[in-house]
DNA sequence: GTCTATACAAGGATAGAC
DNA sequence: GTCTATCCTTGTATAGAC
């Protein structure tokens, strides 16, 4: 493997482990057992070596989540489910996803691309599934708020459970905010809607 | 005033406005005119000055927060609305949240007690508000939601308004996030529920 | 193109003078 | 109670070896 990629995969193993802002670059180098200067060369910042990582997080969701003209609410909850599991992946860039977008700039405006796409693509899909009879949808302002809350709770999620639920598996902690989710959009659900969830929460 | 409590102040102020991670203390002092061992001599460490700063927004968010024998939904979201104007004061607290929790041992038990606690208030005045007519909960699982739901909002609303919602003011955001509130209690809100978060959104 | 060595500024922390 | 001087660590920049 070459020099790049093994600063880009033993750096994702150690801000995960122990969060970006809490890894030096001098402890990343003697672990690859090579020089500062030497990660300077491929990432001549920090930020850069950061950038990097969220635009891999950034590239597998893209694949997950696109607009679809069918969906099952099986199907929608699966690939939630395999979202979740791609946080996991990039924990470390969700635990500070604040303070990234804040300084920095790249990752911001590119973010800030993703993040509306990801809105719009959300509210299709449940629009799909109105269609298709998994969910009754009566008011604008409930749809508004689905949206909302499921990208608020996809965000923080991992934020929450470092905070408050560290005793949990990794596993359990993405259970338990599947199970979450479907307890969102249960109101909104029509019987179809609710027998799919049952047994997506039964196979987890 | 004494300087203890300008630091405490001028701190404040300061990580609001620009991150507790990224003010040093060399420019606080420069601002106090002091030098940085005196806020030493007061704080022995950047994490005792932030831990005093917890301390504050943990105590005036206890007094709003409290167990009741009775309460209408009005005062319920009265009572939300001065915890968000609360964690405006304190936005940098909650900006940082995860990684304080991480690093500030100190803060991070005194966070841990007063948080169960904040969890069982929550609850105990969802089910008083059961009682007084103004909910409906069928299920364990449904308040165990509404709480759960509701702690990540309040935790976590003013992160996304910080990265996603920039360009509204700070009294549209503390509106917004209200009426997503609103919106997640609505399906298990009776008539009498619905009537007064209606009263409540119209005054908001 | 790849890597090392070294220097620099800025951050928090601390010992000791007054 | 206040301040100076100093230490160590971090991210960053760059000159130069191969």
């Amino acid at each position: 493997m070459n020099t790049r990629q093994k600063i880009v995969d033993q750096s994702l193993k150690l801000f995960n482990e122990r969060g970006i802002e809490y890894v030096g670059l001098r402890e990343l180098a003697a672990i690859l057992d090579i020089r500062v200067g030497n990660i300077s060369y491929y990432f001549p910042t920090k930020d850069d070596l950061v950038y990097e990582l969220s635009q891999e997080l950034s590239k597998s969701n893209a694949t997950l989540l696109r607009e679809r003209d069918s969906l099952t609410m099986i199907e929608f909850l699966e690939t939630l489910h395999k979202v979740f599991l791609n946080h996991i992946k990039f924990r470390c860039l969700l635990l500070s996803v604040v303070h990234l977008i804040q300084q920095n700039k790249h990752l911001a405006s590119a973010y800030k691309k993703t993040q509306s796409q990801r809105y719009s693509t959300i509210r299709s899909n449940l629009a799909v599934l109105e269609k298709a009879g998994y969910l009754k949808i009566e008011y604008e302002e409930q749809m508004e708020f689905l949206v909302s809350n499921l990208s608020l709770v996809s965000r923080f999620w991992i934020s929450e459970a470092a905070i408050s639920f560290r005793q949990m598996s990794e596993p359990e902690q993405v259970r338990y905010y599947l199970k979450h989710v479907v307890q969102l959009f249960s109101p909104y659900a029509t019987a179809k809607g609710k027998k799919d969830m049952q047994l997506f929460i039964a196979d987890l």
